[in-house]
DNA sequence: TCTGGGGTCCTAGGACCC
DNA sequence: TCTGGGGTCCTAGGACCC
């Protein structure tokens, strides 16, 4: 087969980044709730085993989990943020085609590397992943990422494979049972509504949809959902790009720790996102062109009125400068702002319109930044940043953004930030 | 009391133009 | 009776992913 493609995906990323400085939880069922402690968003296998299901609001857990020593964690994005970039620096050693995926998965490219010692490479791979890092990984390897993605479930859901599967020609007898015991609403790219179209029309493996006319496919539904199909066929209809491209958006969003129809509440909150999405912009070496500000009341709450409204407003020039950005934010939420006392859930800034830094153009009616104005911007944004990042977050804020508002997440389960943080370091006892 | 956040791509349909 | 047609651009919304 031409060069294969391998997905490494960490097993219950989250929940084993938990364990890896706190031993005692292995073993034991362990759960990370969403942003807010609201819902859950990762497990162990064993609270997978009880009956914990992904997405599973916090208050539905049911209790006699805790009888089985269910650990409960607040999401560490901080934690898991470093121990993904420990992994990814580890596949970089393995090869140099590298492209991350997520914060726990990563496709890799093996071109020019001999397939028939590729399965024992990668099962090194592993083993140094797991060395270096504490974490445990599956790899599924195969001609195209939508076979390797379930190559991956296949190593993942069987400890016969020692944790690594290559897919053998798509033509393979092997390959073949595989396809037609998956069914097509497992297949990566295929969620539930199209999942549902299919097995109507009769269409419910993954061998039978490789085996659909790929133009009738296209027809019915999309030219996704065709290229799916090739895919399974072995033929590779996405390329690698191990140097992912910038965003095109960068949206800052949550929810309140407690409703609010406070104004002065969901200012501060706006000012909180719009500084932290402008972080995000410099650090891409993106300028946006315009802010969106959005506004929500709570879906599950039927009972009182609902609004789920947004208003997009142009920068005076395309910038990165966060006082700009969250004049122009808060420009946006008062135009927004509803006289009658309505109770919101979650504020978001999005920033769009995103142009490079280095090749910026400028729209006919935008007034032009001078030169002189441009580089005391950039000094202040530089100053800011450093100063923040060496004094923490919020040393230097635009407006008042107290740490300890109402609006401010609940994160009541949160591990120390073990390899980011001085003074959370863990500790180790000599006797 | 209590139900996440951040992305991408595709498509349909409206506005507008000639 | 009978009211063009085709191209382009933009936006909103759908679907999916982790």
């Amino acid at each position: 087969m031409r060069a294969p493609i391998a997905l490494v995906d960490c097993n219950n990323f989250y929940a084993s980044c938990e364990r890896v400085f706190r031993p005692r939880l292995h073993g034991l069922p362990v759960v990370v709730l969403s942003n807010n402690d609201g819902c859950v968003i990762a497990r162990s296998q064993e609270a997978i085993d009880l009956g914990i299901t992904m997405g599973m609001p916090a208050h539905h857990i049911p209790p006699e989990t805790r009888r089985h020593g269910l650990e409960l964690c607040s999401s560490n994005y901080e934690l898991y943020g470093d121990m993904s970039a420990r992994v990814l620096a580890t596949l970089h050693t393995f090869t140099p085609l590298v492209e991350p995926y997520s914060i726990d998965e990563s496709w890799l490219g093996f071109e020019g590397f001999d397939t028939s010692t590729l399965a024992a490479h990668c099962h090194d791979l592993r083993h140094t992943v797991h060395r270096w890092t504490g974490l445990p990984v599956s790899v599924g390897i195969a001609p195209t990422r939508t076979l390797a993605k379930l190559a991956n479930r296949h190593a993942k859901k069987h400890p016969g494979t020692g944790g690594v599967f290559m897919l053998e020609g798509v033509h393979h007898p092997e390959t073949q049972a595989l396809l037609a015991r998956t069914p097509v609403g497992d297949i990566w790219g295929i969620g539930g509504r199209v999942a549902v179209r299919l097995q109507a029309l009769g269409i419910d493996t993954a061998l039978a949809l490789a085996q659909a006319q790929p133009s009738w496919l296209r027809q019915q539904f999309s030219v996704v959902l065709e290229r799916t199909a090739r895919e399974l066929c072995g033929i590779n209809c996405i390329e690698m790009n191990d140097a992912p491209d910038s965003r095109k958006m960068i949206m800052t969003s949550r929810s309140f720790g407690k409703v609010t129809s406070n104004r002065r509440d969901i200012e501060e909150a706006v000012r909180a996102h719009a500084s932290n999405s402008a972080l995000r912009l410099r650090a891409q070496r993106s300028l946006a062109g315009a802010v969106m500000v959005m506004l929500r009341t709570n879906p599950h709450m039927r009972h009182l009125s609902q609004d789920h409204t947004r208003i997009t407003l142009p920068l005076p020039w395309p910038t990165d400068n966060t006082f700009d950005i969250v004049r122009t934010a808060q420009n946006a939420l008062a135009r927004l702002w509803k006289p009658q006392r309505i109770v919101y859930q979650k504020c978001g800034v999005q920033l769009m319109d995103l142009v490079d830094i280095d090749g910026q153009q400028l729209d006919v009616f935008q007034t032009p930044q001078s030169n002189d104005e441009r580089q005391r911007s950039d000094h202040l944004m530089a100053t800011l940043d450093q100063l923040n990042a060496r004094f923490g977050r919020h040393t230097v804020t635009v407006g008042m953004q107290r740490s300890d508002a109402d609006w401010q997440l609940r994160c009541a389960y949160r591990s120390n930030r073990w390899t980011t943080r001085w003074d959370e370091l863990p500790g180790a006892r000599l006797t």
